[in-house]
DNA sequence: ATAATATTTGCAACCGTGTTGCATGAATGA
DNA sequence: TCATTCATGCAACACGGTTGCAAATATTAT
């Protein structure tokens, strides 16, 4: 599936900004943050805009957000069977302490959670912290 | 061990300010923000003060920090035995989506962690959503 | 108790991320 | 091509986080 057929399957219109964005991620082994995007894509667009262009994707379930341990929003692409419902509960995040990159593990089980009385769990998130192949 | 001991055996001064924030997060149930401390304790102190009193709460190990869904910081005491840098891997948190207070939960076993090959596991953090008590 | 020292506090000011409102420009469908 | 709907840029603001510095306070030594 193309770039521009993702955008409009979930009901996107295609613009400059949308394709090169969606592009930057889907070729990203990690979550980037806004502040990478404007990095990376220098003078693309405003400010507002790519907050605004990511939040598209993140409600169209194109993609996912993580919050880094410095509580900002980091984006990455999302499986192509992911939605914006359900997309979170499916893989897990992987940091490096290091380079500070976020990568997806997926594969992983869920640990039987044992919670006080009158508790109700219904979602697991687990984030690994570690050093990623490349800083070894 | 009384806080201002507790104060102390860190090597902290006490103070006032120190001796009711260390008290209400004591006293409390959940993991608070600093805009919670600054509700609850009003004109206690300047909020500069505030931020770095709980900054130094976690250095000294006294307090764990941990990031809410909305990126900001939330603190909770830990238990006596926490240092400054291990009492992260012994615990993991309970967040309701109903009241967003975070609870944390001990006894939880680490899921064997699945990584790509080159990565490095070096701490397992697990986040469970769901309802608490109150909330139902 | 007092003075000397080290730490804590408050204030002002700044940064980055996140966010809204509004006018303008661009993509889509007829 | 035209009308409509949506995307974009700009200005402006909210909030958490953060530093530097001078004044106030806690501890230590005299």
């Amino acid at each position: 599936m193309t770039i521009e057929e993702r955008l409009r399957s979930r009901g996107l219109r295609v613009t400059d900004i949308r394709r090169d964005v969606l592009h930057l991620l889907q070729e990203s082994d990690r979550a980037l943050s806004q502040a990478d995007v404007e990095r990376a894509l220098p003078d693309l667009a405003d400010r507002v805009t790519l907050f605004r262009v990511l939040h598209n994707f993140e409600e169209a379930g194109l993609v996912h957000r993580v919050i880094d341990p410095q509580g900002t929003s980091r984006y990455a692409t999302c499986a192509p069977t992911c939605s914006a419902d359900h997309h979170h509960d499916m893989h897990a995040h992987f940091r490096c302490t290091a380079c500070d990159g976020v990568f997806c593990v997926t594969g992983l089980e869920q640990p039987a959670a044992v919670v006080p009385k009158g508790f109700t769990v219904h979602e697991v998130r687990i984030e690994l912290v570690g050093r990623c192949a490349t800083c070894g």
